[in-house]
DNA sequence: CAAACTTGTCATATGGCCTGGACAAGTTGT
DNA sequence: ACAACTTGTCCAGGCCATATGACAAGTTTG
């Protein structure tokens, strides 16, 4: 469950890479960008694999061309608006933003030894699978793949799953979610999530796995989720006491506006 | 032959599909999967496409195949070992892995725009800008570029930058942090960072940033952090309380071994 | 104007990806 | 033994990705 991209067309990666310096204002938009040589050497690449990337963003007007002068950034919107939104992960939606769920899949499966370790369950446990795209604005920001022990999941539908939060579900259906473990890291979008999320193969993801226990211990919910990072960034405020770091407060942090 | 998600290779997409149906138990160890020739008519592709994903399969252990017999999926591999290491960013170096760190460059520059804001400075002041790479067992895991106000960053030298944490440096030199904010996203290696992390381009790096107040409120200290996701993840603990979730402890997970 | 940049266009060459088909070699069940 | 499966191997050909080089056409600067 952890994965690479694999082998992505030259074009496409630099293609990827530049829109990244671009996006960040690595290029003021007056100043004309490095030219298709200079682009060509300082990417290993040659001047038509450059080309190719070059074309695609003027495609997508993200940089201005002009033979003789040279090409231009054009860096999409002004400084990135934020709203900000305190609260945990799951309270994103309880707050004013309108997410919609849209619910792909919902089984139960035998749970693949992967996730039947990290449910804590025997290998081959019946185990319900959902998998959720949640968007902000028509926008999909975030991709969840959900698996909850099948006798926790029999007591609520899936039709649920499209209208409330898991944990709400697991709550109103009797269990008391007591911790939770979550991991942070990133991963690239394969072919299967990237339509999903409305991104390119290959663009960098938030990669978030967590593990929801009950007060007996029992795991009742480990949850797999990919955020756009255009769309979705972890917030954290740490205060210094007695020489140690803590944690203050923990943040989702959403933007108003797609960047694209 | 069929429809798009992206340029990704077709052998590659289908090595995609068929390990994760592998993994999901798609077919018992002890049955043959399907032969070469329905697998090719069933994901729309040649024979030899279907044989190069096969081939790969093989070749991770993913399955057996036997000429006359057929192909027999194998049980996947167990999970990844960790050493999970409690303590917060800064302490990872404090605790017993021994890492190593790279001074890459060390400069007084004018502050472009962004760092302005960032380190709440007018724009064009003198600041201390640093790069270093850090390592564990001689692979580089992090890549931080540190933004520090000139008149705290002449309280000490580069040399002392290769030896102990910045934050140490700062509380040596008379500041006092207090207050830090992290944000928590992703992004692609570009040209620079790759071969220093010594990852491909384009692969998928975490990246943190953090903003250090001291008690007075002024910042401090801005880095910018990109970590290998194969070496290094963030994990955060939450506990519910009164039907709130809060934050346990924070927590760095590095690798005890490099995944490749 | 002229030199020195820029992007646009073209031709050529190499190698990887992918298809279609044919055939060889091994295994299994009747 | 035989038929009917399987995987292994090879070929011819087309398309695409990529590198290299050369040249045309526009812009900027001195």
């Amino acid at each position: 469950m952890s994965d690479d991209g694999g082998p992505l067309p030259l074009y496409h990666r630099v293609y990827l890479l530049l829109r990244q310096q671009i996006a960040e204002g690595a290029w003021p938009p007056e100043l004309a960008m490095p030219g298709e040589h200079e682009l060509a050497e300082t990417h290993g690449v040659s001047r038509i694999t450059i080309r190719r990337a070059l074309q695609r963003l003027e495609q997508e007007g993200l940089v201005l061309r002009r033979r003789g002068a040279g090409t231009y950034a054009r860096p999409p919107q002004p400084p990135k608006r934020r709203e900000n939104l305190r609260g945990l992960l799951e309270n994103l939606l309880a707050m004013g933003l309108r997410t919609r769920v849209r619910l792909l899949s919902f089984d139960y499966v035998a749970a693949p030894p992967e996730v039947a370790a990290w449910l804590e369950l025997p290998i081959g446990s019946v185990v319900q699978k959902s998998v959720r795209v949640r968007s902000v604005k028509n926008t999909p920001f975030s991709h969840l793949t959900a698996w909850v022990p099948a006798e926790v999941g029999r007591r609520f539908r899936a039709e649920d799953l499209a209208e409330r939060p898991l944990l709400h579900l697991l709550e109103a259906a009797g269990a008391h979610p007591a911790r939770a473990e979550q991991v942070i890291s990133a991963r690239l979008a394969d072919a299967t999530v990237a339509p999903l999320l409305r991104v390119e193969v290959g663009s960098p993801l938030l990669w978030v796995r967590r593990q929801v226990r009950e007060t007996g211990g029992r795991v009742i919910e480990a949850i797999e989720a990919l955020y756009r990072p255009d769309m979705y960034e972890y917030q954290i405020a740490l205060v210094r006491e007695d020489g140690v770091w803590d944690v203050q407060r923990e943040t989702a942090d959403a933007e108003a506006e797609p960047a694209v």
